[in-house]
DNA sequence: GGTTACCTACTTCAAGTGTAGTATGATAAT
DNA sequence: ATTATCATACTACACTTGAAGTAGGTAACC
């Protein structure tokens, strides 16, 4: 698996969320806020496609997209390669949120997580 | 600030674990691994120059380059970078570590910092 | 049944990246 | 001085990414 560019991870977000879709309904359902042209959704989605991240299947009028990778299967693999590239282990990339800030909302979540982690496996 | 490309990032890596230092030994002492031509360093650092990353300065013969982004103050805004492009909140991203397999020691690691995180705020 | 509207496939194009080659100037070695 | 060496600045070039334009098919419209 390779990382995807910005445009077309936001596309798979799109997928991600809304599961098989058209392009038209992709671009006005999620991804109006860009003010991407119409062809340009169309391009992203024919580039995932030759990635293989997505299937494309004739429905009536218009081409339906299918996301072939999921969201958790991608998040792992990006999560991952995330550390191998700048901070080796996630105690560094979270000390690296915590000197830009983190919320105090977001370290509870992440301490609630982390205590389930922990406490699943009994001690 | 904008996120690096990889190559560009290695070589600020290993400047940032050196300090000021010249092409030539960048390449020898941190960077070999990756076999590139000796002109091919000089692209990088070039480039990282134009985008304000390094400074240049004349040392005797060679070029001396020095950081100007430190490593902490470049990861905490791609750390940040890397939550808005995918994951959303600390909490998610972890969890995707997490599907994929975090290690026991990554995870005590990371509970011993949030411990810290926590416990240093007082309660 | 010609025009309109929509859709997709293919093409384009500029900027960014990965990687290195060439030209040129300074240095060191004969 | 002449030549071999090395460092740098500039150039090159293929590939990727961001963004969209064009061409050609089908269906709907009157």
């Amino acid at each position: 698996m390779k990382r995807l560019p910005d445009t077309e991870l936001e596309v798979m977000k799109a997928l991600w969320t809304t599961g098989p879709d058209t392009p038209r309904a992709l671009l006005e359902e999620w991804l109006a806020p860009f003010g991407w042209a119409a062809n340009t959704i169309n391009t992203y989605l024919a580039r995932l496609a030759d990635k293989g991240f997505v299937a494309v299947r004739r429905e009536g009028k218009s081409n339906l997209y299918t996301p072939l990778v999921g969201r958790d299967e991608y998040q792992a693999f990006d999560s991952r390669a995330v550390l191998d590239r700048l901070y080796g282990s996630p105690r560094n990339f979270v000390a690296a949120l915590a000197r830009e800030g983190m919320g105090q909302d977001e370290l509870e979540e992440l301490q609630a997580l982390l205590d389930q982690l922990n406490g699943g496996r009994g001690k």
